[in-house]
DNA sequence: TATCAGGTAA
DNA sequence: AAAAATACCTGATA
């Protein structure tokens, strides 16, 4: 206890902090790693204490007593009794229930803690999976492995996965010292550490899991350095076309694969090849609703000994039932933003495994890997006949009215006048509204509808400096080739997503001699100013700040 | 063989 | 709670 720390425990599970406290930012890291920030005005922020998080710190082995130890050295007031059992209670789980190989066909699950053990041998819904009763657990057939891991953590009982993993057909791939444009590579130390604690050599927990890191600091490259060590077959799914052919030109660039080693399995080739890269889509396409899934055999029909699961935060419920039965192969998860608005994060955790690695993005920032950034919210008024349209309207109509506000064109125009050097995107979720905004202000503009090789010239155009500013719809969600800018203007987004916001800060996070800017134009006291709250929390998190201004 | 429109799914 | 984008397939066109 300290008169002037930064945090008041609460015994509702919420921590606040204060955040012009000289200690914020320390406190926000520590924080970070067992809480989830749930409310961030300007002041006060809250986080709020979960058992997903602490199995999170648990599953890194960041250590029960210095969570403790600092908690208490934090904390301004006494920190309530219950709270201090609970955290102990939930992190301790994780590693309560230990899932054991036993022979090829069994497994064991050994429950340490006698509560626990009562507990879960007295529910009905889990009988189905023992074979047998023992001292200290049960034993369960090995193909049941990642439905009893499922079932477990629905009811708040992570297991740790001890059972180890198929070989997988071996394939000779290295690292290469030297890229095929001639410039010297080498893992970064953050990427190396991310591969070792995915990898965990020699230990039988380590090699599924999640490794968090923003955008732009190298995922792909982690996921080379990862397929370096496991040396086996491996399966890359991807969110589309694009990022499948980045992958194959990472793979070509900067490892010792050759192209007949490579395949793809998309609409266009099917190919399976010892590295095969596919989509999402692929494996959960069906023609109609009542159809099975075609393409999920290609987990279980090959000899992988790797799945790379790319931006996992977007796994598909399919794929999540699909990657139950191959619990014996490695997965590797690789995101930027692991925030799920479906609350979903538990399957992710049970089913991939736990997060193994990540990096502030502040931490990323200050050893200049990315660019520093200024976030700024501008609250605009609603025109009068708007905001009588605004006031009538059904609920569900009211965001569209707000995002959509016209007094947004006049102030895109002028953060477009004041930054006249630099490479501006003008970002928003209407094709109607970035459509009058290109149209208005004569920019050229890039929907889902703009063909191929009128987005590919324009991309060129932008990255060379012929265009300062490119109007772009939810196509940059997706565009992985979209060039590098330096400002943003958010003119609207997806209700609340984090996930979306995070992504979209990143676009102009490419490490630069000055700190990019990031606007959003929220219409002031209207839902969206609600939602923009939401949006971005998950940045907050990581530490950046918005400022708020009105636009008058 | 390539490309495009149209429909479906998540 | 809602709109946009994508990727898949099929079948036609050049």
């Amino acid at each position: 206890m300290n008169d002037s720390g930064p945090l008041i425990v609460q015994s509702d599970h919420t921590i606040m902090v204060e955040v012009a406290h000289p200690q914020y930012a320390e406190c926000r890291d520590f924080l970070n790693s067992f809480a989830e920030l749930v409310k961030s005005p300007e002041f006060i922020h809250t986080y709020r204490i979960t058992p997903l998080s602490l199995w999170n710190s648990a599953a890194l082995e960041t250590g029960m007593d210095e969570i403790m130890s600092r908690l208490l050295g934090y904390s301004r007031y006494e920190i309530p009794s219950n709270v201090l059992f609970d955290i102990r209670e939930w992190y301790e789980t994780y590693g309560s229930l230990v899932l054991e190989k036993v022979s090829e066909d069994s497994l064991r699950l050994r429950i340490s803690d006698s509560i626990i053990l009562n507990r879960i041998q007295q529910d009905n819904d889990l009988e189905r999976f023992w074979l047998k009763k023992t001292e200290d657990g049960f034993l369960i057939a090995a193909g049941e492995r990642g439905n009893l891991k499922h079932a477990l953590v629905k009811i708040g009982y992570p297991v740790k996965d001890t059972c180890g993993y198929v070989p997988g057909a071996p394939v000779d791939l290295s690292l290469r010292n030297i890229d095929s444009d001639g410039h010297a590579f080498d893992l970064r130390d953050y990427q190396k550490e991310a591969v070792d604690a995915f990898y965990q050599a020699g230990s039988t927990s380590g090699g599924s899991g999640i490794i968090v890191l923003a955008c732009g600091s190298g995922k792909t490259i982690i996921g080379l350095g990862v397929m370096s060590k496991v040396g086996s077959q491996s399966l890359i799914i991807t969110t589309n076309n694009v990022s499948v052919h980045q992958w194959r030109e990472e793979l070509l660039s900067r490892t010792t694969l050759v192209d007949e080693e490579i395949g793809e399995f998309t609409g266009l080739i099917k190919e399976i090849k010892p590295i095969t890269i596919t989509t999402y889509q692929m494996l959960t396409y069906r023609r109609t609703k009542e159809d099975p899934l075609l393409n999920l055999d290609i987990f279980t029909e090959h000899d992988w000994g790797l799945i790379i699961y790319d931006e996992v935060h977007l796994l598909p419920a399919p794929v999540f039932r699909a990657t139950t039965s191959i619990q014996a192969r490695r997965r590797l998860g690789l995101t930027a933003t692991l925030v799920r608005e479906d609350g979903k994060e538990d399957d992710v955790f049970a089913l991939i495994g736990p997060k193994r690695y990540d990096v502030p993005w502040k931490t990323l920032e200050s050893k200049g890997f990315i660019a520093e950034a200024i976030c700024l919210e501008y609250r605009l008024l609603l025109p009068p006949k708007e905001e009588l349209e605004y006031a009538h309207a059904p609920k569900r109509q009211r965001f569209r009215i707000a995002a959509e506000n016209s007094r947004k064109l006049a102030l895109v125009e002028e953060l477009i006048c004041n930054h006249s050097d630099d490479s501006i995107l003008v970002i928003g979720q209407y094709i109607a509204q970035v459509e009058k905004i290109a149209k208005r202000l004569n920019l050229p503009i890039i929907t889902g509808k703009t063909k191929h090789e009128e987005r590919k010239k324009l991309y060129a155009d932008f990255r060379k400096g012929r265009i300062k500013v490119l109007v772009v719809s939810k196509v940059a969600n997706f565009a992985v080739d979209l060039p590098d800018a330096n400002v943003m203007i958010q003119v609207s987004g997806a209700f609340g997503s984090r996930q979306e916001e995070a992504q979209r800060l990143g676009r102009i996070l490419r490490p630069k001699k000055r700190a990019s800017c990031f606007y959003t134009l929220v219409s002031k006291g209207t839902d969206e100013q609600n939602f923009a709250v939401n949006r971005q929390l998950f940045l907050v998190e990581q530490g950046y700040k918005y400022q708020i201004r009105y636009y008058e």
